[in-house]
Formats: structure tokens, C-alpha cells, sequence
DNA sequence: TTCAAATAGTTCAACATTGAAATATTATCC
DNA sequence: GGATAATATTTCAATGTTGAACTATTTGAA
């Protein structure tokens, strides 16, 4: 599903790339959902409940920054993860700025019995792709990662 | 940042692949986003505007499929084209339950405008992997999107 | 010390997104 | 031809998402 521009060979090239990864991703996301191994949690939702299993106890910032969601977002996420009992709140002591979130027993158990099936799904989803195959695209995507984020703080830089 | 999960090598592999393509999206997204050459259109706006310009009139649900987004949703990204000015809707005399959607004059003016700006950011943001690099990811996203498209036809196929 | 800047989180409005239920229309099968 | 299935869109509730304005707290500098 190329693009239908007609541009310069540059163009053409970056936008197709473009269009491939993007709808490559979405396609990723909607076929694990369906897969059925996030049960009834979103992405959102999932990813911080493997962030605080992986990583301990988070205030809400921090987790932000490693689902790259605003600060904004991770106040109703948390609610709702806290609604649900599978995770608590406790105001921090030595910043009482900040608001420690950690997993309650319900949420661990949780993430303990999904992230395995979860785990197997992505396995399953980049079988078409050989180890090699798998490699080389993790590269070219740290790649062009690595090089729009030291974009951004270049700019960032000078204000 | 590679995965934390201590796994199978072929695990680890998918995982991190899983991870660095995931946000090497996510990072695109939001320097294009921040670059502002999206004008005020979303994602969505901006996809809907850019298929009614290179394949003509639509309606509502080939444009979802277009940018794999629901036809709820749809109601509400054209409703909100609509109000802005940039689209019209018509119900198809052929078939009644269709409407379709097609570019004003100030739409197509706007994605005009826009879209070789877009385009110019987009070649900019993959500046950073060579011709050869910005081939290779793109056919391995298509070869995964692809894969997983027909995994899916597969399984609808059996119901 | 005290006041200004920075930081963490919340709130809010606007738009996005899905999935399910509802409506309207068209197609199909007996 | 008429019941039934399929299709296109809308509506709704729940959640997500951002960015901006706001509050509370901490930090840093005069």
C-alpha cells in the first residue's frame, strides 16, 4: 500500500518507509488485542502495570516517561487501574509532590499471569521474520529513534 | 531500552524488537506532531483529508479502512472535518446507506498547502538511515504487516 | 530567609478510539 | 415476494490523549 505522491525518488522512499512502519505498528497493536493476552486492559493500562513489575514502585511521572504518555493522561490511567484495585497510591515522604504507585497483590498476580501468554503473542507475531530478520529491524528502528530524540534536545538546547 | 524481562534468547529477540519498533513509532508520531506542519489536524484528520485527496470522494467506512480506524470513529473525525469547513457529506443515490465525503474547495486548498511541507519533514526525519537502511526497514515492516494481515484472513476464513 | 522558578499532580475541554447496540437500507435465499 | 442476512452509519459509554490552566510543594538564588 504504497503512497499515490508523486515526488522526488527521496520522497517517494521516505514516504513509503513511513507509511510501511506506521501501519505495520497499528497492525501489530490491533492483533495482539485481539489475541485476547491483555485481557481486559489497555495498552496504557498494560504497560504500566509491567513497568511498575519490572521496575518496583513508581511515582507517576516517571511511569509516564516510560510509556511515553503526558503527565495529564497518567492521573486517569492510575485511577482507573486503581478502581480496580490493581494498584495502590501512597503520597511520598520525602516529596510530598509526588504519589508512589505500586502494584497491589491483585495487580501483580495479574501481570504475573498474562505477561508470559502476552510475551508468547509477540513471539508468535514476528515468527514470519528470522532472528537476523528480527535483529536488523530492531536496529534500524533504535536508529531512527535515537536520532529524532537527540533531534528534539538539540532543539531543547537552545531555549 | 531494552526489554527487563529475563526470557528464552528467542523472547528477548521478539520483545526487543516488539519494543524499539513500538517506540520508534511513537517518536515519529510526535516529531511530526511537534514539527507543526499538521497545521491544528489530528492524525486522523489529517489521514482522511490526504485519502479524499489522492483517491477522490469517499465514503465513510473506505476511508476507515484506509486508516484503520472504526466506523464510530469515523462518524466523529468527519464530523469534525465538517464543521471545520473541509469536507461535505452526501448520501449516494446508488446506495442509500452510504455517505460519501469529499474535499471543499478550502480543504483541498488546505492538504495543498500542507502536504509537500509534510512530506519535506517526513524525508527529514528518516534523514538519518541511508537509501539502502530506509528500504530494508520498510520491507520488513510490510513483509510483518503483511504477515499478520493474512493470519488474520486465515482466521476469519474458519467462521 | 524569603521570594521566584521549577516540579508533580490534578482538572478541564476537545477530540480520539473502540465495541456494542440501534437504525436504515440493500441483498439474498426460499 | 417476503423473511432474513448483510452492510453503512449513528449513537453511546468508557477510556484514552493532549495541552493548558491551576494547586501544592520544593528548590534555588538574592
Amino acid at each position: 500500500m504504497p503512497t499515490h505522491y508523486k515526488g522526488s525518488p527521496a520522497e517517494e522512499r521516505a514516504l513509503n518507509t513511513y507509511i510501511r512502519l506506521t501501519r505495520a505498528n497499528d497492525t501489530l497493536q490491533a492483533h495482539l488485542k485481539r489475541g485476547g493476552t491483555m485481557r481486559a486492559l489497555t495498552e496504557s493500562q498494560f504497560g504500566t502495570l509491567e513497568a511498575l513489575y519490572h521496575l518496583g514502585p513508581l511515582c507517576q511521572g516517571e511511569i509516564g516517561e516510560k510509556i511515553l504518555k503526558s503527565s495529564g493522561n497518567m492521573t486517569m490511567v492510575v485511577d482507573n487501574l486503581e478502581k480496580r484495585g490493581l494498584v495502590q497510591r501512597e503520597r511520598s515522604r520525602e516529596d510530598r509532590r509526588q504519589i508512589e504507585v505500586s502494584l497491589t497483590k491483585e495487580g501483580r498476580q495479574l501481570i504475573e499471569s498474562i505477561f508470559p501468554q502476552h510475551a508468547g503473542a509477540i513471539v508468535q507475531a514476528f515468527d514470519t521474520l528470522s532472528a537476523s530478520e528480527q535483529e536488523q529491524l530492531g536496529t534500524l528502528c533504535r536508529k531512527l529513534g535515537h536520532a529524532l530524540v537527540n533531534e528534539e534536545l538539540a532543539v531543547a538546547e537552545k531555549s
